[in-house]
DNA sequence: TGGGGCACTTACAAAAAGGTGCATACTTGT
DNA sequence: ACAAGTATGCACCTTTTTGTAAGTGCCCCA
């Protein structure tokens, strides 16, 4: 929870660059941080994308979809967006449940601007498949 | 580190969008999934930031900039993205230690794609702020 | 009546991530 | 001689996050 707020220093000898990000702000450190600290969570971004894949998805739906998600860790983070206003729930108030979620604009936006790191990911996934087969591979030692 | 790989699954009623991701992939679920376990840590994006805007930057250097990271965590992290061929570390081997850190092409890319996500952080500062002003106010219990 | 699905909830445990502080080997400044 | 700076390493501990298993109330179906 600490965040760097205090003192927000920035290195004073090399040039800033381009204006990419602007580290003037309340509790973070530059936007990035803010919207990685949203979208923090194991589902999260995964429950973003299927939700700005498809319509609404139901409870269940989504449960499969995601597949090795608990319903804790589901419930969890769809609560967390929602009440982060990214996600919208909507109870049907019917006799067996019946709940779906959806995007909000908000919610929209984030998922459009996820967009590039996502291409990236797939761009670059053999480099990326490289890297985690090191990490695992030789593991029970390094992390 | 279980990342839904096995049986695929999508969901067939709604319509699939946009080709958004690919959601085809060895261990992940999609590129997206790959980039966030890349970036995942908490001063990663910080250095890929700080290295982005400036030049290569000296060990001592990053660690003033970013302020309120401690030297196991910033070596950790910086170890990290070297090995996962984000950043190249330089060792002048001189006599007094003098290292030096620098984004690497592949380095480069990834900050480019976490522009529009800074971006969003910043467009939505007011909502994200309400947002973590909520999770801590009446901290305690809630999380 | 037993089983299954729906959308959750709760208590408890395991694991991962992060943090603190001390140590190293060598040099420069006072 | 001693403090300070350089770039790290290591041991230990706390916090955060994630997972597991079970249970809830209500309905439908055979």
């Amino acid at each position: 929870m600490t965040t760097s707020s205090s003192t927000p220093s920035q290195p004073q000898q090399n040039p800033p660059a381009e204006g990419t990000c602007t580290p003037t702000l309340p509790g973070f450190t530059c936007g990035l941080d803010a919207t990685l600290r949203i979208i923090a969570g194991k589902w999260k971004p995964l429950i973003l994308y299927f939700l700005a894949q498809g319509g609404p998805y139901r409870y269940g739906e989504l449960r499969r979809a995601i597949r090795d998600v608990s319903d804790k860790m589901l419930i969890q983070q769809l609560k967390e967006l929602e009440s982060d206003g990214l996600v919208k729930r909507t109870d049907y108030k019917e006799i067996p449940p019946r709940v779906d979620y959806s995007l909000t604009p908000l919610g929209h936006s984030l998922a459009e601007a996820l967009v590039p790191l996502c291409s990236w990911g797939t761009e670059h996934m053999d480099e990326v498949s490289r890297v985690f087969a090191k990490r695992e591979g030789w593991g029970a030692k390094g992390r």
